[in-house]
Order: structure tokens, then sequence, then C-alpha cells
DNA sequence: TCTAGCACTCACCGACCCAGAGTGCCAGTC
DNA sequence: GACTGGCACTCTGGGTCGGTGAGTGCTAGA
């Protein structure tokens, strides 16, 4: 049904869409691209594709656009993902490996993203469930503020202030070294289940602190960390709207919200997922490309990508989230 | 020269444009804010006003605009700073009662301020340079990658990957003991002279390593952590636009590069400052109006504010600004 | 010092036209 | 049967042209 050069034709529609933004039409893709048949013919190939439903045009005497099916077509069957350059490449990895800490590679990771693809690049922080704990401490600030600090494998550390009335400078060591004792190790659902019994472990003078801070320590554990997106490269968002910037608006919208980048980032794979305009369930991001994709931290997943216009350069695209996801999980696996 | 009536001109111009963001005429003055004069002498007035600077209009046949320089004036002396309805308060200190921690008292702060003014909210980092060390921790992650944590008396945790080659268990805890006497509730520099001299004091096999953690830490403590802006309701910036999008890209740029923004909360005292349009020395910002003011940490302050078009409504702005300053300063104090 | 009146200016809006780009279709050719 | 050249058609975008209305500046008079 949709012989070769049909494809090539829609290949010539986003290719020359992408790049100039405007409708192409049928002369432009013969002298662009080189077909060896006349305007008429394309047209009547054109004709045939907008009744699959690959293109569209905005009115009868302008050429034609692709709508979110063309791109799916193009994107599974008619692209090849550009590879980087090696200097891109030099400046990913030269651009990670300077980060001193978790924090830093992630903050260092969207902005390389957003940089590299000049769209919005999101990356969700890593989960901490297959984390295990490395050690609990328990600091007085000033008076009666207290500091409750959980360190995990991960290298993340979290913290909650914690209110120390009554508790003395030995108490406070006494407790630290218990619950460091007995949650060295221990993996999120061994550390709920131990936190549970201990508080009945302790001498009943320090019960009611180490009740509240078992149960600090267990929401803590509980929360597993990954419920945060970073966001980087907003201003690339202009060139989304283009003149038109009620586009803008629900995209911005949605940023702000997390929640939905979170179940967005939270569904992706190893493979790089592409979610086209009306694809995407959230209604905000009915006019919006994401490009997403896994990276590893230790044995676990978590999801990186890009959002931008449907009308994005797909091939590098999907290319530079691939390279950043794999660039990323390898600096943090070596740390 | 600018006698009551005139300054009573000048202020229906700026009240009415800010809400309606239309040119302002004679006549509307005179029927919406009971002058008892007529359209005409409004007109003699209003040419004044335009001799002097305080207001212009886009064209010959157009009402009013305010200038940067009627916002100035309108700010100074013709407003009255509108208090907050003890809703507004209650919701305010509701939310920030309910944050776990600095980082979440920052985010909820942010957040919180971008919401109630309907603008885009930044909040600067608290500075580290007075608090004192209360914790220094060295944990091992994963053979021989470890983890350099640094808690102090802010509650504020840094911390940095660190390699363990060569570090046995037992050298890990003694080289934790060690940093731990001798910085424990040191200050800043007293903690940077201190680390100079420690590496000499401790067991040649050691040396090796503990020149390399006294130097991250140099760098932990000399980092004052406080070039970190936080930033919420970008959405409001669509509004700022209103159909003119070249206006936002700017912004936005200032906002991403974040470097301008530390300049600017570094600058606020606990006074609330207004810096309308050209006032702003970063030329991003010369569409822009900021309202800024400080937050008090400890004996500390840092900024915290929002970024808004000149056209804002600076009354009820500079009432928000000023409370959640209060109210976060207060949630800091008492933790 | 204020006001009424009047002429003037200019953005805005709709109507109109034109040029140009692009299409769809058809008849003819290979 | 597939392709092509030609042609009529459609529609946008830009430009021009008045009319309208809001708002002004100025002047003479109260």
């Amino acid at each position: 049904m949709l012989d070769d050069r049909k494809l090539a034709v829609l290949r010539a529609i986003v290719t020359d869409y992408v790049c100039s933004r405007e409708p192409v039409g049928s002369r432009a893709i013969v002298e662009k691209h080189h077909l060896d048949v006349s305007p008429a013919t394309v047209r009547n190939d054109m004709a045939l594709l907008e009744d699959e439903g690959y293109i569209t045009h905005p009115h009868t005497s302008a050429g034609r656009v692709p709508t979110d099916k063309g791109y799916r077509m193009f994107v599974d069957r008619l692209s090849t993902i550009k590879p980087l350059s090696s200097a891109e490449k030099r400046a990913i990895s030269a651009f990670l490996t300077g980060a001193v800490d978790l924090d830093d590679v992630i903050s260092r990771t969207v902005r390389l993203l957003a940089q590299v693809t000049s769209q919005v690049a999101i990356m969700r922080y890593p989960s901490t469930r297959q984390a295990t704990i490395k050690r609990v401490d328990l600091i007085r600030l000033h008076d009666d503020r207290g500091l409750l600090v959980l360190i995990n494998s991960l290298g993340k550390v979290s913290q909650r202030h914690i209110d120390l009335a009554g508790v003395d400078d030995d108490g406070l060591l006494m407790l630290r070294d218990r619950f460091n004792e007995t949650l060295n190790g221990a993996s999120p659902a061994q550390a709920t289940d131990r936190l549970e019994r201990l508080p009945n472990e302790v001498s009943p003078l320090f019960r009611g602190q180490a009740t509240s801070i078992a149960a600090l320590l267990m929401a803590m554990v509980a929360f597993a960390g990954s419920d945060k997106v970073a966001v980087a490269g907003l201003n690339n968002l202009v060139q989304f709207a283009q003149g038109y910037d009620a586009a803008i608006k629900p995209v911005l919208d949605t940023i702000e919200e997390q929640v939905v980048l979170l179940r967005l980032l939270g569904e992706v794979t190893p493979d790089v997922s592409v979610r086209i305009g009306q694809e995407n369930q959230h209604s905000n991001l009915n006019q919006a490309s994401v490009v997403a994709t896994a990276y590893a931290v230790d044995d676990h997943w978590s999801g990186l990508g890009v959002v931008g216009p449907t009308r994005m350069d797909y091939p590098s695209t999907i290319a530079s989230v691939q390279a950043v996801a794999r660039y990323v999980s390898h600096i943090l696996a070596e740390g």
C-alpha cells in the first residue's frame, strides 16, 4: 500500500517540516530530495498519504504537515539514529565526570541534556528502594532541636528535623548506636520490620523518643526518594511556542506540577521511548512529544528524557537521550 | 510642582493600568476615581506628568501608561501596603509548618510565594558561613567507593563521593573520629585552619587519605551552600508575556542561568526592595520588576522574592513577600 | 485655575483586491 | 498502469482604503 516512494515522500515531508517549520509543498520535495518524478506524481502520493492519515494540510492551498501518525511512522520505520560526533561524546563525558555527589550528577546531567538537545530536559531522581541503610545519625543542633540523618548505600542522604526535649547527650549517643546496630545493612523492608520492634527493646526511659524516631525513619525509608524531578532548559520552551504562546502554558503547568512527569518517567524502559502528541495520556502534553529512557543506578532503573514540540528532530534527540543515559549510568556505576 | 491632584491622577493611572492592562484615558479616570474635575483638567495634569517623565503614551490617540519612574513614585509615595487577610496568614503558616527539613522548608516557601503572588518566586538557600560544624561522617558505600558527609549547625547536610582505596574499616573509623574531634563546633575559618594542620598529625599510613579528605572538607566548608536558588511558579510567566512572547525569553534565560538571581538575592536587606524595569542592572530584566527581601536564618540573612512584569500589583506583592519572609524566618528559628 | 468645545491624530477594523503558492483533476504519453 | 504537463481552483498573506472611535492638545471663556 505504501511503496518506497511514498515513504520517501513522507520522510521528506517530516525532515523538511522539522527544519523549516513551514508546510512543505510537492515541488520543494522533488527539488530538494532528488526524487526523479514530477511534482504531480508527488501530489498523488501525498493525497494517498493524507487519506491514510499520515499527513494533513492546514488549508487547501498550503503544503503538507505531518500528523502524529506521520511522525510515528517516521520514528518507527523511516529514521536512523544519528550517532553523536566524537566531540559531543567527549563533551558529555568531561562534563559529567566533574560531578562531586549524586545531586551534582543529576543537576549536571539534566543541564547537559537540555543543552545538547535544545529542549526541556527532565530527570527523575534514582529510586532508593533497592538501597540498603548505611548509617543513621542523630545530632543535636541547638538546645532541643535535633537532626536525624539517614544515609543509604546509593550515597543518598536524607534528613528530618526532630525534637530532642528530655534527651541528654548520653541518651542521644545510646539511641544513635542502637538504631545503627539495628539498621546497618538493612533493606527497606527489613528496616521497617526491625523499626517496629525496636522501641519495645530500649529502656522505658527513652521509649517515647525511640518511638518517634522509629516512625520518622520508617517514613524516610518508605519515601523512595524518587518522587522528585530535576528540570532544565526551560528557556528552550520559547522556540517551542514559536509566536503562539498558548501552546507553552499547558507544558509549563505540567512541569510545575511534577506529578505527571513522575508518572511519565516511571514508565520508561532501557529502550528509548517516544510519545508523540496525542499518544501522551495527559492532555497538557497533546501538543508535545516526550523522548525518554531509563538510566541505571546499581541494579535499578530511573527515567530521564526531554519534552519538546512534536515537530522535533527525532533522530538527533533520540541519539542524545540515549547517549546521556548511558554516560550517566556509567558515571553512577563507577562513582 | 506635583500637587495632590496630580499625584492622585498618577495613582489612578497606575492602579487602573495594572488591573486592565490597557492605556488609561482622562475620562475613565474622572469617572472611576471621583475626582471632581473635568477630563480636560486631568488632561492638563497628564501632560505635565508626561513632561516630568512619570507617564507616557504609546501613540497620540492612546491613553497613558506609567513609566518606570511613574511606578517608582507610586511605590515610594502613593501606595500603602495591603495587609494580608487572616485566611491568607493562616494558609501560609499551615503550609510552612508541615515542612520536614531545611530543603523542604525552602521548596514549600518558594511554591507558596509563587502561588500567593501569581508570579515567579525565587529563594536563595541560606548561607552556611555562620554555621558551625556538627558532624563529619565517612562511610563505605561499596568496595572502594565512599561518601564523606558534613553536617552543620543549620541542619544542612553536604556530601562528596570519595575514593577509599587502601583504607580498611579500622582506618576508616580512626579517620572519622579524628576529623570529628578536630572539627566539632568549628566555624568555617577555624575549620580551614585546623584542616591544614591535621594531615601532618595522623599516622603516615593514612596521611595520603587524610590529606585528600581534608582538601574535600575545606572545599565543602568554603562553599557556603548559598549559591543555589529555588524557583517556582514559572507557569505564571505566561501571563507576563500576554500574547507577546519575546518578553519572556530574557527572563527565562536569566532564571536558567541562576547567577544573576544569586547576585540579585545577595543584595537584599530586611526591608523589602523593589527594582523596577530599567533599575535592574541586568538588561534581561529591563522589562521586569523584582520585589525581594531577606529572611533570617539564625544570625544570618538570605534573600527571597518574586520576579514579574513591571505592570504588577506592587502593594499586594510587597505585602506577600514581606509576610512570607517573616513566616519562614520564624519557622527556621524554631525548627 | 478650571472647563467646554473643537479640531486633530492615530490605532483598529472590516472590506477589498492581488499575487503567489499549492492543490486536484484530467487528458495525454510512455 | 504509472507518470506527467497543463490548467482551473482555492486559499493565505500582504497591501490599500475609508470609516469609526477613543483620546489628545489647544484655545477661548467662565
